[in-house]
DNA sequence: TCAGATTACGCAAACGTTTGCGCTGACATC
DNA sequence: GATGTCAGCGCAAACGTTTGCGTAATCTGA
């Protein structure tokens, strides 16, 4: 009942046990012919190693922490899943905590994984206004944002380029002939949003245009965000020819509030997404949209935690990846 | 720059480090005034508990293994969210490992997770036709399955009633007047899939229809599964009037397929669904569908994984929840 | 043949906790 | 004042590994 222990198999094979830790580790003090005898006999005994001892001694867990707002949102499961396995084909294991978009719970579950002693962390911020608090928990334990860094903070980071993103965005509405934009976004502290509502104000500066916002006082960029914040924009008279959103959550929430105001897409109204989850592809939805590199963002995350563990001394790095229009049928050019 | 442990707490306090851990323990033997002086330092000297040396002592990590065939399928990345936040307010963390639809994948990562000195395991099941394998594995950590348990196998189960859930479809398709009713499905070997078809065929026994089943070769429940398979059944002549599929995600690449081979849903064919993800409540998709109660599962699976660590002796525990049908815009009845 | 190098293994400390047991001193009891 | 009780704290073992160092045995080369 009890487990099999270092002890016990070296006690069968009639060896210390420093020589059969040496055997399993590859180590290469130890004769080939002892090695493959006391690899056999942990499998006949059906020994599993004790990680959590080796963690002990070895002061690293090869356990990666992440924090992540939602699972809900496709974009970020999907960015899990890609993060997973990718950590797993490197010897890492993830522990997956949900922020649930509170910069409390943020810290509180970091602060936890801190004392899981995790490697790293790998954290999807949800808007750190205060970075103090952050700051405090990044100087103990490698870590790399998935999000862009604005201030300047001495950190890893890993990202599209939102703000490019959403000027290609605003460019491409013009493009269509649209004038008339509206911005719709959540309320977030973020400076990924930051980021896309700069994208936006820019191009529309550049273009001569006039810019409109609307934000949710909400943080989530969620369906029922979007689709609450739609329907009531919808309820009053409004000039746009376009909405673009700044994540493709709510423009599939604006597109259940439109459906149900009578208002069709593109037809009334064109609507633009951000982020390309695999839904905005479908038919029904077809979302013209901005494609982020979600596996070359995992892996590239990944890489760049590793890296940091493995030389916490070297300078921080960034990594600012391309994004891509992605034109499906939710837009069309303006008539006349 | 190394981390701080008890035995500095304990030597600017002037007491043994068994003091201090029983201070932070909740210790009754210590004076409250120790235990205040000491918790007050521990603040100031920004000590946090090692986490691997107290499992390494107390024999558990508070620490729960989730093994899920994909975080791409919104029904699972939400369960996975529902489980990990309820976990952790029972103090567990969560260990995530995606075993991507492969029995191999999830075996090994199993195995993985029990080097890993988690104190349980939470499965989703992609079909286990070696049991031996498994209880191998389930021997050494107690494990709740999220799926149901044809033979009678010494596991917890904590499931929605899948039989029950087709012949409500079924059922329900029935009685909008469809007699011929296409079963759609993925080739999984998993008792959950099974006992699907099972109310699906028992059903169509006892209203007098000839069941007709089109299975993938893939054990995937993907929109790309979907699609593919109806692409090729639209491509051929066919009678049905309604597509009863084995999961949402299925329909939901079935009305993409339809979409392009310009059969209309539900004028031409009605489209059925299981699951209830959340997108299948868009206006765009509006699938009708079986509902799993997938929150009240994944606090169920924690309480009654938690029950097993606490007493391993227990008998094992079986929760069938009932599905419900919920009623939207892709079926309706047969005309004449 | 013998010094020196090399190989293969054992010993024991260390990692940071928890906890059973033992000790000390204060206080109550008769 | 002698004895007993008990709260409060320290000592040290234990959890299952890894690894630096020591050492005996074997090997190398002139």
């Amino acid at each position: 009942m009890a487990p099999i222990t270092l002890k016990d198999v070296a006690k069968v094979a009639g060896v210390s046990y420093a020589t059969v830790s040496r055997a399993i580790s590859g180590s290469p003090e130890i004769s080939e012919e002892t090695r493959r005898r006391i690899l056999k006999l942990c499998k006949e005994m059906g020994y599993t190693p004790n990680s959590i001892a080796r963690s002990m001694v070895k002061r690293c867990t090869n356990i990666l922490g992440l924090i992540v707002p939602s699972l809900n949102n496709p974009f970020m499961s999907e960015l899990t899943a890609d993060l997973e396995i990718y950590a797993r084909s490197r010897g890492y294991n993830l522990m997956v905590c949900n922020s649930s978009y509170s910069h409390d719970q943020e810290i509180e579950v970091f602060s936890l994984l801190i004392g899981r002693q995790v490697d790293g962390v790998i954290m999807i911020p949800v808007g750190h206004e205060s970075y103090e608090s952050l700051s405090m928990l990044t100087a103990q334990v490698p870590t790399v944002f998935i999000s862009e860094n604005m201030q300047n903070y001495p950190e890893n980071y890993v990202s599209v380029d939102n703000y490019r993103g959403m000027q290609i965005a605003t460019e491409y509405l013009y493009s269509l002939g649209h004038r008339d934009i509206l911005y719709f976004g959540a309320r977030s502290d973020s400076k990924t949003h930051e980021l896309r509502l700069g994208g936006y104000l820019s191009t529309c500066e550049k273009l001569g245009l006039t810019p409109n916002v609307l934000r949710s006082s909400y943080t989530r960029s969620s369906r029922e965000v979007g689709y609450a914040l739609a329907g009531e924009y919808f309820s009053r008279p409004h000039k746009e020819t376009a909405i673009l959103c700044s994540a493709d959550m709510l423009a599939i929430g604006v597109k259940q509030a439109a459906y149900e105001a009578g208002i069709r897409i593109p037809k009334d109204i064109s609507l633009m997404g951000f982020d390309n989850i695999s839904f905005s592809a479908l038919p029904e939805i077809d979302l013209t949209t901005i494609n982020q590199p979600t596996q070359q963002m995992a892996t590239s995350a990944v890489d760049m935690l590793l890296d940091h563990i493995r030389d916490p001394e070297a300078e921080r790095a960034t990594l600012i990846l391309p994004p891509s229009l992605i034109e499906r049928k939710s837009c069309r050019p303006v008539r006349g």
